[in-house]
DNA sequence: TGGGAATACATACTATAGGAGATAAACCTC
DNA sequence: GAGGTTTATCTCCTATAGTATGTATTCCCA
């Protein structure tokens, strides 16, 4: 269970759906562009103060990390829209 | 927003829910007491990693971090049971 | 009120998070 | 295949995450 891996994935999408190259999205956040790279890679173990940070530039309001059971094949993650 | 806080705060609610002393808790979870003692006084900016290491151990299988509106006054956080 | 259990504080240390800059490698589209 | 744009890799740097050890403090409760 790879949390780097399963934090990098979503990122990439949302950051996707909402638009924004990487360099965007560096600018918006304050984060390097080969920081987000990285991250989106899973090579990045980032802190709860910088992946609030992300949510925060992304928009997102509510982090939802679902930690797969042990038979579960597959990471599984959210990060989902305010209801 | 204090991240570290909002954490803090609610872990320590968890551990006492499930009857760990902070010794207890760093025994099992491979952490040292000081360490959880600066987490929960809102002093540590735990890693994702780091996160799921704690949730674990207390038997959390979902992480929900609910990032407060700017308006709203108290910061709000859920680390939920599984369904 | 004293003594053990639980929590907080202090200092020093190693590993790594995150930044800055340059560049390489893919990925278009023409 | 040239040229722009997007993403990935590399090196060096500082700040801090997390460890280890010791001790202080707070909290009970007999």
């Amino acid at each position: 269970m790879d949390m780097r891996k399963l934090v990098g994935r979503n990122f990439e999408r949302l950051r996707k759906q909402k638009g924004f190259t990487q360099e965007k999205f560096s600018e918006a956040s304050g984060f390097t562009q080969q920081y987000i790279s990285g991250l989106e890679r899973g090579r990045r173990n980032p802190t709860i103060v910088t992946l609030f940070e992300l949510a925060t530039t992304l928009g997102v309001s509510h982090i939802d990390l679902v930690l797969p059971d042990d038979d579960a094949r597959s990471d599984r993650a959210k990060l989902s829209k305010k209801k």
